[in-house]
DNA sequence: GAGGAAAGTCAACAAGTGTTGGCATATGCT
DNA sequence: AGCATATGCCAACACTTGTTGACTTTCCTC
């Protein structure tokens, strides 16, 4: 078999072993996800792990990456952007361990804090900038707030009352709190 | 010296063991925690530190303890009612680091979980029942995604725009949400 | 002051961690 | 075939963790 191809078979334990970090890493959180137990979940040994990797804060990183491909709001009339929103999070993240990995991790670990910061903050801001509005950066924020602790309270603390939410229930609670931090006014404080 | 006096030298120490796990557990969370820090950090062996709590997770048992203390939501009309939770909420959050301690450590810690669940759902569900509230265990929910995840996102994951907000930006912002939270009817998916 | 308990120190253990190098195996090319 | 390379396993390392027991010092009561 001539290896131009893309099915080599490295790639595919590369693969298993990210896959497996992905779920250890966003069930016990970054220190108690231990090399060992990817490499056992993968069924391989522990030094493949590093072979592949390098080190456990690189496997991290690699299993961390992530995009929030958020939609475009200059479609949607600013009344609606609130629901479209927290609609595209919520699926975003029900399909996606990713950002599961991120937010346990996140809260002991820097390098993951980073990453967070830079995908609420830093695809957010500039998302609001486009579409003219004024503070996208205190918008954006508010938003993470409440996205944040919806995904935190749903998925990893596990209240019950969120967990039995259905989407659009998700949806239409949360929605009019999104539209209100896009499009209220900045309260002005005495 | 007599001691049927309240001053103890072990009481003393025992305090001071007690303030370092809640720094460290607060700035740490539980894993990186380490017994041989908090000793360090109150300038003690860290074998005292299992002679006065016994173990490690008791240690944090007894960091952890804690009340939300909430103001009776009956005396205030219920427009206002998101604004006084928010503000008690923050302040609350700002004077005690207890509560950046569980939420820093609910994320990986099973018990820390629980207890969380205990204080947000545990003692606000009852809390709006006795205010006669429909759906008083979903609002309780509702209004601990919003509270929580503000406080992830100023104190732990450190959203500049959130960390730059002053208390009454704060529940300027986050009041309405709140209100809303106590005081909608249930939305109606259809 | 003598006796005894309380408070604190020291060194060590057993277990688990990330990480490394050497050695076997299999795989694909000529 | 035979070789070279990729892939994988094993055993061990250096280190840190929570935890323990024996020993010393300090302090209070008699």
């Amino acid at each position: 078999m001539l290896c131009g191809m893309a099915e080599k078979k490295s790639d595919r334990t590369r693969a298993s072993i990210l896959a497996a970090a992905r779920e250890r890493f966003g069930a016990d959180g970054y220190e108690r996800a231990t090399i060992r137990a990817i490499a056992a979940d993968a069924s391989i040994d522990p030094a493949m792990v590093m072979r592949y990797y390098g080190s456990k804060e690189k496997l991290f990183a690699a299993a961390a990456e992530f995009d929030v491909r958020l939609p475009d709001l200059r479609d949607v009339p600013r009344e609606q952007a609130g629901e479209v929103l927290v609609r595209h999070l919520v699926e975003r993240w029900e399909e996606d361990d990713t950002l599961r990995v991120l937010l346990r991790t996140a809260v002991t670990n820097e390098a993951a804090a980073e990453r967070m910061r830079q995908v609420f903050i830093g695809q957010l801001t500039p998302a609001f900038e486009r579409a003219a509005m004024d503070e996208p950066a205190v918008r954006a924020g508010l938003i993470a707030t409440q996205a944040l602790g919806f995904a935190l309270c749903r998925y990893i603390l596990a209240f019950e009352p969120i967990v039995g939410l259905s989407t659009d229930d998700a949806v239409a609670w949360l929605g009019p709190t999104i539209t209100r931090y896009l499009t209220s006014p900045v309260p002005s404080v005495p």
